[in-house]
DNA sequence: ACTTCATTTCATTTTGAATTGAAGTGTCCG
DNA sequence: CGGACACTTCAATTCAAAATGAAATGAAGT
């Protein structure tokens, strides 16, 4: 009469429910974390600690999303430093459990201040040294290009000042 | 002399000199491609003729990029319908050529519109659909679920409202 | 109708990132 | 000390997405 064929580790009836219920919300924040250019385990990792009230050990992630403790390992690591997770290393216990912070903050600010900022910032600057190998075309195309570089000059200089600002509104 | 070894297909000597900027323009907006979650190769296209005061045909972007005629025939076509490059065939001529537009709006529209929002719908739709089964999980984990998935579906409420707004901002 | 040449298509290959898993590290407790 | 256990590391593997390139298509000119 159970749905649910795969790995019940030793969990209850009603407990099957609810691992279906932690597999699916894995599997949407999968797809989002792959969606902002992060591996998809990651997004997965979140979302089964975000659909689970109980902090959950490395050994119960690995089992109930069947990846690899390897992957499980990284994938924590990550989530931590970019404060998306809380490790709790419980009193004379040996595991450390982790729960989702419940906020989106970190995981957008993750993305905009890792990847968009910087590749931002660097793309703006190889466009700064171009600027420069300007003077040493013919006459005709140098002025049609430094119209350009300067028009892609400004959409940069107009992202990094808005990029923040997104922060900032979904931040909160 | 010449410090550009590579595929000199009969540009003149200040030609080099333009197509290694128009290379690094290729690869700057390759980057930026990739980081949106495009093909670089689309990335690339657009940035060779974003670089190039005349339309190029296909052959010469084959031939200034290095790339296969199939990669290039699906980018022409993709930022075509991106509306990102204009195709002009030109009255008796046998080639189409290309020109960029200098808009950066196509790019940002064709992120948000293709990518984001209906991935964002369909993951606020999957999210609503879990709620439901909800009621059939234990009491006390079924209370704090219904709190955490709301706070989800607010996650996503707020990014459809504001991507639009983003939108608009940047596509100016 | 035939040739030529630009372009498209798509089966295959390449590439690179994510994942695996087994060996290694460290730590706790008897 | 030593063995059990939680976790980390990293070389090898997998896999999906992108790129290739040769064959198919199609449009122009003769």
């Amino acid at each position: 009469m159970n749905p649910s064929v795969i790995a019940n580790t030793g969990v209850s009836e009603t407990g099957a429910s609810l691992l279906s219920i932690q597999r699916e919300m894995a599997s949407v924040f999968a797809e989002i974390a792959d969606l902002f250019g992060n591996p998809s385990s990651l997004g997965a990792i979140y979302g089964l600690l975000f659909a689970s009230p109980e902090p959950l050990s490395m050994e119960e992630i690995v089992e109930r999303l069947g990846i690899s403790t390897g992957t499980a390992s990284q994938g924590l690591r990550r989530l931590a430093e970019m404060q998306a997770i809380l490790p709790k290393k419980e009193d004379g216990e040996r595991v450390t459990r982790y729960e989702a912070k419940l906020e989106l903050r970190p995981f957008v600010a993750m993305f905009l201040e890792q990847q968009l900022l910087p590749k931002i910032g660097h793309s703006a600057e190889r466009i700064e040294t171009l600027k420069q190998k300007l003077s040493s075309i013919p006459k005709d195309s140098r002025e049609e290009l430094g119209i350009r570089m300067e028009r892609a000059s400004k959409w940069h200089r107009r992202a990094k000042t808005f990029l923040p600002l997104v922060r900032k509104f979904l931040g909160g």
